[in-house]
RNA sequence: UUCGGGAUCGUCUAAUGGUAGGACACUGGGUUUUGGUCCCAGCAAUCUAGGUUCGAGCCCUAGUCCCGAAG
């Protein structure tokens, strides 16, 4: 008998082909569209109903059943709050690590189950390799096509969600397979573009949204590498490390933010391209977690603190029980309080951390 | 008050008397399931009033406003 498997279907090509292949590959396969967030922002319509139609209409298409889970209250609990708590206490969080953590791989994997679901799976770009002898887990791996890779935000899955997981999407070798695949089967999703911003959240920017749940915030000074006030910021929390753009300061060279303090609500920023405060070669993660076994210290690992960005060699050295220090290869731009380092084994994903 | 120096896109700054250019910012687009980075495009200026000159950002005169030194 055909195993069942709850897809989760956003709206998006990458989750309509993911159900298409399921269902090609003999599954039987429920589409379900989680509705997180549906509130409109001044100046911006959630497409949470179009999301959901093109779901619908997918679903309608491929001939499988289709339902609808309404997490909008966890959701804004577990990723909204947090997000905005983080923002408070001048860190730069990543909602959408914590929405698969807490949301599509606990809450939507649960509920599946108990709906009485064998597997889920959802159209992320990353592989679960299952083990090759008794002995071995079940491990995450990066994605066939490494450009359009989304482990990063996966690596705080764990080793039972993996279990009950797939991403066939993984195993294709690119974006334009995908987009054919979209094609070949028909799916009214084949030519949609692709959603950016915050998952469920869509388009909106971030300093909207906190504006719109904080109100607006105090301005302050902006202050230079050489303690020169060189402008005015309209809220030290709507700024993040290594960020340039946004802060209405001229003059030749580009500004840098270096650093924040919320105390006094003053961003440092440099112009200096090999500032000191820019550049960093080690690397201090909390909240660690570890989707099979943890770190080997002997080993050497390659890590990565953003999405995208390349690859880099690195060793792990136990800090405190509960944190890690890592010693880069190579310098990285500075990266903010509260984003995630992702710590890979050779295109596994051992797990990672929260940068403090 | 006096003597020097200066005044060019929003900002920083180029332009032997001959098309006012660049950078940053900003806006728009591209890349990106966070924030951000990065890439492309666009917007945009000669303090005012006279004068010399075929032609003035540039030379001359006066004014206005800044900065430094003498009070």
């Amino acid at each position: 008998m055909a195993k069942k498997v709850y897809v989760g279907l956003s709206g998006g090509v990458d989750s309509s082909v993911t159900a298409a292949l399921l269902k090609r590959q003999g599954y039987e396969v429920i589409g379900v569209y989680m509705k997180n967030w549906s509130k409109d922002l001044p100046g911006f319509s959630c497409p949470w109903k179009a999301d959901y139609q093109d779901a619908k209409r997918v679903a309608v298409q491929l001939n499988i059943p289709f339902k609808m889970y309404d997490f909008e209250t966890q959701y804004r609990q577990k990723v909204v709050d947090y997000m905005i708590n983080e923002y408070i206490a001048g860190r730069t969080p990543n909602p959408d690590i914590m929405c698969n953590q807490e949301v599509k791989f606990k809450l939507f994997l649960d509920t599946a189950l108990s709906d009485g679901a064998d597997l889920i799976a959802t159209g992320h770009y990353a592989r679960v390799v299952k083990p090759k002898t008794k002995n071995q887990k079940m491990g995450l791996f990066m994605a066939k096509d490494k450009v359009k890779d989304q482990t990063y935000f996966l690596y705080r899955m764990t080793e039972a969600a993996l279990n009950k997981t797939l991403f066939p999407i993984g195993e294709l070798k690119s974006k334009a397979e995908v987009r054919s695949l979209a094609k070949m089967f028909g799916l009214v999703t084949a030519h949609k573009k692709e959603s950016m911003g915050i998952c469920f959240v869509g388009k909106v920017g971030i300093r909207d949204f906190l504006v719109n749940e904080l109100g607006p915030q105090e301005t302050g000074s902006i202050i230079d590498q050489n303690d020169k006030i060189v402008g005015q910021h309209d809220g030290s929390i709507f700024y993040t490390i290594g960020q340039r753009h946004g802060l209405n300061t001229g003059g030749g060279l580009p500004y840098y933010v270096t650093a924040k303090d919320m105390h006094h609500n003053k961003v440092y920023v440099t112009t200096k391209l090999n500032d000191e405060n820019l550049w960093q070669k080690q690397l201090k993660i909390s909240d660690l977690h570890w989707i099979n076994d943890g770190p080997n210290f002997k080993k050497i690992y390659q890590i990565r603190s953003r999405h995208r960005a390349p690859l880099i060699h690195a060793k792990l050295y136990k800090d405190s029980n509960s944190t890690l220090k890592i010693l880069l290869e190579d310098e990285i731009k500075t990266i903010s309080g509260g984003q995630s380092t992702v710590i890979y084994d050779n295109g596994m994903v051992l797990g990672g951390g929260i940068i403090y």
